[in-house]
DNA sequence: AACCTTGGTGTTTTT
DNA sequence: CACCAAGGTT
């Protein structure tokens, strides 16, 4: 390998640089993939054994990444390379070795609503008062204690208030709760591994020896209890390499220690240190616009970022009057350019500080048919009917889980109430058993009459699944799930107790977990070559448990990414919106309150983050007030566009309000369609243009809940070449002309939902893209031909027989198809 | 036992 | 506003 050629000389340095410890500081855009890809690749390519090394990334979506570029460069052993995330890492170490520490290897993983539940119980059960001891703030201190290692016992010690004290206490209770249960929370991954190598030299030992070349990335985001891990872990053969840039550290909120970097070199005293400050991503425009604004952080360690690239077009800032006029003049903009051909969709990325900012976003990308993909926001795993098929599959690994048997015991309904089951729990927790060991017995419970066959029966049908996984007569996980469902009548349940959009949605998200339960049985197979069996049930457990939101966004359609400034670490894009630029927001009032430099710096080391995405194009809005937690509020301009020089930015009317007519528009669009046409105020609103009259834009037309009645207009128009109509979330290939009538149902929660359920309206009649004869391929069962496609008032039904698995009638709603 | 209404509450960011 | 929890009703 001619390494040279491909990098610059610290990027060499960085990456010939295989022995003993190492820190790279890569400023943003500074090539950092690349110099940590290569490096691997080199070490690989002088011999080193892919199978001692150990990659640590933030994300999986980083890891898959990483793996496939080390392996385009060397060809070979990269999928020996154990490259992961901290907490998939540990959950894997811990599956195999946890019994030493009394747990069981079939162990749940908690998410926070699954922890807080847990801490309500416990409150309930001290007789606290949840006002006084707000769970949410109990929680984060837990995990705070375990982040730094702290123990029950030495947080009881140490309490001074009283409030401290009760966290201590409810913390103590908690652990034993887990514990019993046999579940592990996010931070229990990571505690118990650190806990685990302490307690066992052999285990430590033998992973030291595995793991002689150690690399973490991203290591300014690091806690207290993964730096332990990894110095643990590398402290033998001292081949550590950590890259991160401390001006991008921004998880401090959940125990990030920006020291960790910072006293790097003291806590590895001959370690070597390289600096990659030439940006190769952004305008200089841009860059020097991140740089005026880290600039006021203090405490940093000395670097500036430089590039060769041309200066670019100026920083775009304008401020509008509400969220609404400002989330409008960003889906112009993108629309415009998009259409001028400057760039795809694809290219551009509205970035904000809190999820909740992307309602407003949505609403204009649907008004204006702009496909899009927001990341994160509600998790798909946290959905309801998702959360329920989880807990049954987590019941079945796992029998001392209480908290999932409750969840799912009397879901679907078989009867089973409070009364009958507190008696269950008192009789479980009388004889020291689980809930679900009582249930199974239910017949020895006393006074608990007819509910008795009912638990019994539940009991023994989850046992009936664990027999048959022992005895390997699934073959896969889909099939598991699949089963699952006919037998516990899932989707009739769903189907009965609620309307129908909601039941399509929830069975299609059903569909989408079976979908993905196929897909990584596919990649298990691709990164297990040698494995003779797919994977387990824990191990799809852990996957489905520990995906970051990031990990599963489609990148590579062509749609408008929306993502808050947390998800958008460690990517880049040509075009860059960040909305909400208001000292309040962003900054968050609680930085602006307190006036805690620290929460401060951190803050402005998000806008750093921000404002550094963007590789062509920076574009930064606000609004001077929003509705915000239930009421209207003023806000004005962030101190963090204050920070930009000056010259860099375009706008003439820099700190005034850009009046509504300013804003830019495409007055062909608003001509002849669009929900403008039932309502003009509404569309003078939203576009920017006014009604013959001039009178006050106050109403919102028939995004109005109040009025349900109100039929709209609407036209779904081809977007594309291709023609596509797009909603959000999967993008459909036809493209009808047709102008729908569809009636706004009054049930509509919200405007968005009437929105959305208006281009879903659209979405699922051009879903069916194929035709009887057309053959067709299905992520679960593989390649078939359609002789069939009916449709009734339920929706519309493919029949298909499929080469292996026979014939199948499908719902045309949630079948992928791709007809071949 | 299941459903519906009301009221009170909270509000960053995420594995 | 939007979500959840509790209480009252069928």
């Amino acid at each position: 390998m001619n390494l040279e050629r491909y990098l610059n000389p610290e990027q060499y340095e960085a990456v010939m640089h295989t022995e003993g410890p190492l820190l790279i500081l890569a400023g943003a855009g500074s090539g950092k993939t690349r110099v940590i890809t290569y490096r691997i690749a080199h070490m690989i390519d002088s011999g080193i054994s892919p199978y001692n090394i150990l990659a640590i990334t933030f994300t999986n979506k980083a890891a898959d990444e990483m793996r496939k570029r080390v392996d385009d460069i060397v060809g070979f052993g990269a999928d020996e390379v154990w490259v992961s995330t901290f907490h998939s890492t540990c959950a894997r170490i811990l599956r195999r070795h946890i019994d030493l520490l009394g747990y069981n290897n079939d162990f749940s993983i908690y998410d926070t609503d699954d922890s807080k539940k847990v801490v309500n119980e416990l409150l309930k059960k001290h007789d606290l008062d949840s006002k006084e001891y707000p769970p949410k703030a109990i929680l984060s201190v837990i995990s705070s204690n375990k982040n730094e290692m702290v123990s029950p016992e030495e947080a009881e010690k140490y309490a001074k208030e009283d409030f401290e004290k009760k966290a201590a206490f409810i913390y103590r209770e908690y652990r034993k709760v887990l514990f019993d249960n046999n579940a592990l929370d996010f931070d229990d991954l990571l505690l118990l591994t650190v806990e685990l190598f302490r307690k066992s030299k052999d285990v430590l030992e033998n992973y030291r020896n595995r793991f002689r070349y150690i690399l973490v990335d991203e290591y300014q985001d690091t806690n207290t209890v993964q730096f332990s891990f990894i110095k643990l872990l590398a402290d033998k053969y001292k081949n550590l390499c950590v890259v991160g840039d401390d001006d991008q550290s921004i998880y401090r909120f959940r125990g990030a220690n920006i020291r960790n970097i910072l006293d790097f070199e003291k806590n590895y005293p001959d370690a070597f240190v390289i600096k990659l400050e030439q940006n190769y991503r952004s305008t200089e425009n841009i860059l020097n616009a991140a740089n005026g604004v880290i600039a006021h952080n203090i405490g940093r360690k000395e670097k500036t970022l430089w590039s060769k690239n041309d200066k670019g077009s100026k920083i775009h800032f304008r401020q509008f009057e509400s969220a609404k006029d400002e989330a409008q003049f960003v889906v112009n903009d993108i629309y415009t350019k998009v259409r001028r051909r400057d760039c795809m969709r694809g290219d551009c990325a509205i970035l904000y500080r809190t999820n909740q900012q992307s309602r407003e976003v949505e609403e204009a990308m649907l008004r204006e048919n702009i496909p899009y993909t927001i990341v994160g926001g509600t998790n798909f795993y946290s959905r309801r009917e998702i959360k329920d098929v989880l807990a049954y599959l987590k019941t079945i690994a796992n029998g001392s889980d209480n908290l999932n048997v409750e969840r799912i015991v009397n879901v679907p309904k078989r009867g089973i109430g409070e009364t009958s089951l507190s008696k269950a729990r008192a009789y479980a927790e009388n004889n020291e058993i689980s809930l679900f060991d009582a249930l199974l017995h239910a017949d020895r419970i006393p006074s608990i009459g007819k509910a008795a066959a009912k638990m019994s029966s539940f009991a023994s049908d989850i046992c009936v699944f664990r027999e048959r996984i022992a005895e390997e007569e699934f073959d896969d996980i889909p099939e598991l799930i699949s089963e699952l469902l006919d037998k516990i009548g899932y989707e009739q349940y769903i189907k009965e107790n609620e309307d129908k959009d909601e039941a399509a949605d929830r069975l299609a998200n059903i569909d989408e977990l079976i979908s993905k339960a196929a897909y990584y049985e596919e990649k298990f197979a691709e990164d297990n070559p040698e494995a003779e069996k797919g994977p387990t049930l824990q191990d799809f457990l852990n996957e489905v448990s520990l995906v970051a939101d990031i990990d599963s966004a489609d990148m590579s359609s062509d749609k408008v990414l929306m993502m808050t400034l947390h998800s958008a670490k460690g990517l880049e894009f040509p075009h860059v919106y960040i909305v909400g630029m208001e000292d309040g927001l962003f900054p968050g009032d609680r930085s602006v309150m307190s006036m805690s430099s620290e929460d401060m710096e951190e803050e402005r080391r998000l806008a750093y983050v921000g404002i550094t995405r963007a590789k062509e194009d920076l574009t930064l809005t606000a609004a001077s007030s929003r509705f915000l937690h239930g009421r209207w509020a003023n806000f004005p301009i962030s101190r963090f566009v204050r920070e930009i020089p000056e010259e860099l930015l375009d706008s003439s009317v820099k700190f005034k309000r850009t009046s509504i007519e300013d804003v830019p528009s495409t007055p062909s669009r608003f001509s002849g369609f669009g929900f403008g046409n039932s309502n003009p105020y509404a569309s003078a609103k939203s576009t920017g243009f006014k009604p013959a009259g001039g009178r006050p834009y106050e109403s919102t037309g028939m995004l109005d809940k109040n009025k349900p009645k109100a039929v709209a207009k609407v036209q779904i128009k081809p977007t594309s070449q291709s023609g596509s109509v797009y909603a959000s979330g999967n993008s459909a290939p036809t493209a009808p002309k047709a102008v729908a009538k569809v009636p706004v149902k009054s049930e509509s929660k919200s405007s968005l939902d009437a929105l959305k359920s208006l281009s879903k309206g659209s979405d699922l009649k051009s879903n069916v893209n194929y035709k009887v004869g057309d053959r067709v391929s299905h992520i679960k069962f593989k390649e078939g031909v359609v002789t069939e496609i009916n449709s009734n008032e339920n929706g519309t039904y493919v029949t298909i027989v499929f080469d292996e698995y026979g014939q199948r009638i499908l719902d045309a709603r949630f079948a992928k198809l791709n007809v071949l």
